[in-house]
DNA sequence: ATTGTGACTTCGG
DNA sequence: GCCGAAGCCACAA
């Protein structure tokens, strides 16, 4: 048998991402924690900007720490997120959005079950 | 090899 | 709130 190629970085990062739930938020850093590589926000980001864009990503769920979008406020991303965000319920003040209500915090030992690494 | 650039974050002022 | 500095590191030049 072929040894499993490892995944990369970025790829891990779209792993988990695909996984958060509607109406539900997380931040760069806490994405790259949650796909097992703390301190790598950086890479979050990054990961978000090379999208494929043939798999249908959530990038419109993951904010910048504190919840606030970080795109710029005069780009189309910018007002894509916050529609996007808003029609799945989740309120948007501006570039703002209320963290303790909305922010994901999943079950580790069922997400660790779910990935593939 | 070195340097600059990010959809980032935390800390100090 | 806003700013600079530092830590982070893939990538392009």
């Amino acid at each position: 048998m072929s040894k499993p190629k490892p995944l990369t970085g970025e790829q891990r990062i779209w792993q988990v991402c695909l996984m958060i739930p509607e109406g539900k938020v997380v931040s760069y850093g806490q994405l790259a924690d949650l796909a097992g590589l703390p301190g790598r926000a950086r890479l979050a980001g990054r990961a978000m900007r090379t999208v494929p864009e043939e798999m249908a990503l959530p990038w419109y769920r993951v904010l910048g720490a504190g919840g606030r979008i970080s795109l710029p406020k005069d780009s189309p991303g910018y007002r894509e997120q916050q529609y996007r965000l808003r029609q799945e319920g989740v309120e948007v003040n501006g570039s703002r959005i209320n963290m303790n209500r909305y922010q994901w915090q999943p079950d580790l030992a069922e997400l660790l079950w779910q990935l593939p690494f």
